[in-house]
RNA sequence: GGCGGCAUAGCCAAGUGGUAAGGCAGAGGUCUGCAAAACCUCCAUUCUCCGGUUCAAAUCCGGAUGCCGCCUCCA
């Protein structure tokens, strides 16, 4: 099998650092609202990778997290008047209702940001200790980005570049615009938990990294998620944990395509997505998930009901065929009274030399 | 501006060196009281364009054009 590496911008002939054994690592949702169809197609392309890896033979460790700690969650808690976790176990619990109905296989681990804490601390003590990292007077801990050789390798992108887009947002105290939030200290009010540097909680991107080395040896051999977290978040990780440890953090990195609507990508900023509950409501989950891998998983995927009611039709061809299928073996139940051994002699007798089409017998 | 991806029929789309899958739409037919469904047949001498490599290119290389994504939270 061969795998397009976003990191070598190539295909490369896929195969596993330990032998039989595959590790997967794929980014999964912030839980603070339902799943999108973006999220479908996401989760359904790596449930399509994982499943044939398992029939390959493989020993898969698949993985793949929660982020249930996060701004948005935080936000979206503030509006409704519930807590964080709250939301955050909510919308897990939707999540699955949703993917149980696309027929997207649970992960081997599924690990939770607010259940690996100390283990993303303690990522961020090593990166201080090794000059990577440095706590600020309030209470963030930010990753220096320039101490960091490879920072943009997988993105392609050179630092000085980077310069003008970064920013440094108010109440931050980075030494470089570049850097990034390992810990972020908590404001009154807001979830958090002890660490040397206060109250806090973890930055967006270090809980990959904690997790993902505690689950699988590293490097992984897969990392995955979608297009748009290839830059900064999975940059991000690279650099915690190649920093970190001094070695590879993930062997090949595969990054699925979005979902537009319109020719235009879909996404919460631009208001124009649809949940996947949006879809069921009209749609078999059969025909979504058959429409979500009629495309090239690297490919944009245009939305829309038409296309929908085109896939609606092809599965029904599919289911059809099937269902043919059945009817005439049922009526060519007969034929399992044994071949009559003369007869192949005969027909070579008429058709003494080359291949016999196979609809003769 | 930088980085990356893509370009195949009216539409969607597979195909990564050996002579263009499949689906939708369309045309004709079988079946049917009529219709629908189902089934059968037909529908790209050619893969955005220009060069190059090769016995052979949609496939590889170079260039052009167009579209999209990322560079800010985002699957």
């Amino acid at each position: 099998m061969k795998l397009y590496n976003t990191l070598a911008r190539e295909k490369q002939e896929f195969t596993p650092l330990n032998g039989n054994d595959v590790s997967m690592y794929v980014c999964g949702i912030t839980a603070y609202d339902l799943c999108h169809i973006g999220h479908a197609r996401s989760s359904v392309v790596f449930d399509v990778l994982y499943r044939y890896l398992l029939h390959k033979g493989y020993d898969v460790t698949f993985i793949r997290n929660f982020t249930d700690i996060d701004d948005k969650i935080i936000k979206r808690a503030a509006e409704v008047g519930q807590d964080a976790g709250e939301i955050a176990e909510k919308f897990i619990g939707e999540f699955y209702v949703d993917m149980d109905r696309l027929k997207v296989k649970r992960a081997t681990v599924e690990p939770k940001c607010t259940e690996h804490i100390p283990e993303m601390i303690v990522l961020t003590e090593e990166l201080i200790e090794k000059g990577h990292a440095y706590a600020a007077e309030n209470g963030d801990v930010y990753f220096r980005v320039r101490s960091f050789e490879g920072y943009g390798k997988l993105s392609g992108r050179q630092i000085d570049e980077l310069e003008s887009g970064a920013r440094i947002q108010p109440g931050e105290m980075k030494e470089d615009p570049l850097d990034f939030t390992l810990w972020k200290g908590a404001k009154p009010g807001e979830p958090s938990w002890d660490s040397p540097w206060g109250k806090g909680r973890p930055g967006w991107h270090l809980e990959c990294s904690a997790m993902s080395e505690k689950y699988a040896p590293l490097p992984l051999d897969i990392h995955g998620g979608g297009q748009d977290l290839s830059f900064p978040h999975h940059e991000n990780e690279i650099a915690q944990s190649e920093a970190a440890r001094g070695k590879d953090f993930a062997r090949y990195w595969v990054h699925n395509g979005f979902v537009q609507i319109n020719s235009e990508k879909m996404s919460k900023s631009l208001g124009n997505f649809f949940t996947i509950r949006d879809i069921l409501a009209q749609f078999l989950p059969e025909t979504l998930r058959y429409f979500l891998l009629t495309m090239h998983y690297r490919s944009p995927l245009d939305f829309s009901f038409d296309a929908m009611e085109e896939a609606e039709k092809g599965i029904k061809r599919v289911y059809t065929a099937l269902e043919q299928i059945d009817q005439a073996l049922e009526r060519a139940k007969w034929k399992k009274s044994p071949f009559p051994e003369e007869l192949p002699a005969e027909l070579d007798a008429i058709e003494p030399s080359g291949p016999r089409p196979w609809r003769m017998i």
